[in-house]
DNA sequence: TTGTTCCCATACGCCACGGTACGTAACATC
DNA sequence: GATGTTACGTACCGTGGCGTATGGGAACAA
């Protein structure tokens, strides 16, 4: 009766579409093929072949998936705090704090040849890049340096993901990343207005050193 | 006669490790293929079991040719400059200029899972962070700054060449791209010393809007 | 002219994966 | 308890890529 066939298919279809992104968070997008997905759910072929039409039907599935919780993820705890400098704050610390979500985007990013990928992949860089410039305007720039500062700011974090799994000993932890959270902090987010007390509030946040 | 055996093979070689990257380049790790490759020369696999034993040889081969034309690239023009600020500069500008070289460390990077890729790619990176972390040092930082520095501008870079490839339209290009690239240098380049004059020259070096 | 070496083509076996056809066991329904 | 639906297993074919075996032609040497 539903319309919507994808909407409450018989949880299985899920299932599927999650163990699709472990593998492309893992191995890459060839890696989401339906035989070596079937023997690591301990099924064959043939429940998969009941669930999706073909292997593109999974793919998208996938996307749908993570596109959907990359939005809401992005969002809770967000959306909702009035001050734009706090709230980019927020926006560094989730990208930083979840490296698995990291490695999903690299590996769909890089993927993103493929017309299916590339399309949602297109997407969701740019609403995120589009929220960004939002906060960025917010904070007071104008349309033009907000939109140069967004893509810094975005261009930044892409890269910390990058270097955090090419050379993950190389990259700072512990006290070291607060410290390296600081000074993208200071970097990233011009301070803007605030012409009676600029440098002390500026200096308050980033515990001068 | 030669130990080294593949230092004079016969010029060939080089045109499937040249063509082997062009597939990395623009299709991923796994264009990395005997027979569409052998379809792209305009020969057979015949021709390539000759001059190699295996697929696994050509991918080195092709790492190999890129490992020593990374390292060439960044060397010239960059090594002998004595100011370590114009020194950063122009890495920086390199980085950027080379949108192919780009898309080809994006592709590496992504195809890092496979142990042979994943060993050249850290090593590369490794040796590019070693460099930049030896400029900031130059410029006057600590070891633990220039850590911190280097790594922050080294992201920033990755960073550009990802939003460059995945969300091209928004990337600042022409008069934007000039200015945002003296927004990052202003942001990822700390001035220190310089007590006599430390604003003049700032403001000269990145034009004050 | 003959032989050897270089370079490549042809043809084959093998395997992994996508997709299809069909069988089947469990369960619900009347 | 006959029937249909659900959810999967089994068996099969086609495709495409890897690696091998072998043949053949062009160049060069003798």
């Amino acid at each position: 009766m539903s319309t919507a066939a994808s909407s409450k298919s018989s949880l299985s279809v899920e299932a599927w579409a999650e163990a699709a992104l472990e593998a492309l968070a893992s191995s890459g997008l060839d890696a989401v093929a339906v035989e070596p997905l079937a023997r690591r759910l301990h099924v064959t072929k043939g429940s998969f072949y009941w669930h999706f039409p073909n292997r593109e039907a999974l793919l998208r599935a996938a996307l749908a998936l993570w596109e959907k919780r990359e939005t809401y993820d992005t969002i809770v705890g967000v959306e909702d705090i009035a001050d734009p400098y706090e709230r980019i704050v927020r926006l560094f610390k989730q990208a930083n704090s979840s490296h698995k979500a990291g490695r999903l985007y690299l590996a769909l990013a890089a993927a993103s040849n493929d017309p299916v990928v590339g399309e949602v992949v297109q997407r969701v860089s740019a609403r995120r890049l589009a929220y960004l410039h939002k906060c960025y305007r917010d904070l007071g720039l104008a349309e033009h340096d907000a939109h140069l500062w967004s893509t810094f700011a975005y261009a930044t974090f892409i890269g910390n993901q990058q270097v955090h799994r090419d050379t993950p000993e190389r990259f700072p932890a512990g006290a070291d990343f607060r410290e390296y959270f600081k000074l993208m902090l200071k970097m990233l987010i011009p301070r803007v207005g605030e012409t009676g007390l600029p440098d002390a509030a500026a200096s308050a946040r980033t515990e001068s050193a």
